[in-house]
DNA sequence: ATTAATTAGGACAAATTAGTCCTATTTGTT
DNA sequence: AACAAATAGGACTAATTTGTCCTAATTAAT
């Protein structure tokens, strides 16, 4: 569904919220290793988040990841799945036509499109502040 | 969502549900033109789905690739991606983690499992018949 | 029997995705 | 100023997926 770095965006970036939410900011050891992800790895994807403006980040000594606590609650799934893995998600044809056309449908284009809208609006209507607040109600997990 | 071996597959599928339809056994060649896929990729996956027992295959001349015409009806998509893609799809879960857990879920479990079986029916529910009617008749297209 | 058409299958090559490593840069603390 | 802790980023490697090529085996037609 999505990609490895794509995953792993999208738990560090409830984690960072979920810490940002306390006020504490997090660096790249801590995230990786409370998401269980390959830590350079996971590197790249912070920076890409940061160019995208979705995370903010600050070097140097005591510095980190942190998300301004306004805006967790703006951030929408959608948002990092879209900087990451691009948004063919949201548009492309489930049986790798070039372009999904309702004038020249694949055969499963109906079937299809409905999953397709359901992941959107999912990925649309949820947002970083509920995903956290789970987590730290002990009510879901981001590993093991 | 589906690996290129998946969508060539389910082409193909369909594709040779609807020669068979019309009781026209198809070579590779054909199938890879008509569903416009690299000819040598395909010729992998169809012997995956002759050894899954989904297509047929009749070696030598006048040979290619075919499905028993009461079978048409009979065979879903799950059966054709899950020989494929494996049933992941079916169970993973959303953010990778290592096996999908009631119990133990991710941060977006709820929203996911959702879709997950969303999809689920919709493989499960579509066979072949409908989908190779559909192109037979004009209404959908396996390529362009 | 020979030939031509065809699938089966192994070995390989290319492309993409996943992941590592090293160095530069920034910044707070001493 | 020196140091330590951190992110940024380039270059590289590894693994997986996608795709090609060649040869063997099979089979119908001649
Ligand atoms: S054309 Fe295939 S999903 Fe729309
Ligand atoms: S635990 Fe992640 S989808 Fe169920």
């Amino acid at each position: 569904m999505f990609s490895k770095a794509c995953e792993y965006g999208l738990k560090a970036s409830i984690y960072i919220a979920m810490s940002s939410y306390d006020g504490n900011r997090v660096s790249l050891k801590e995230i990786a290793k409370e998401i269980d992800s390959p830590e350079a790895f996971t590197a790249k994807i912070l920076q890409d988040l940061v160019r995208n403006k979705i995370i903010k980040s600050v070097k140097g000594a005591y510095g980190g990841f942190e998300i301004e606590k306004g805006d967790i609650a703006t951030i929408k799934l959608s948002q990092i799945v879209k900087a990451i893995d691009g948004d063919s998600i949201y548009h492309g044809c489930g049986l790798g036509l070039h372009v999904c056309d309702e004038n020249h449908p694949c055969p499963v284009h109906d079937q299809f499109k409905g999953i397709r809208n359901q992941l959107k609006h999912m990925l649309e209507s949820t947002n970083l502040e509920q995903l956290a607040l789970d987590i730290k109600s002990g009510v879901s997990f981001l590993k093991l």
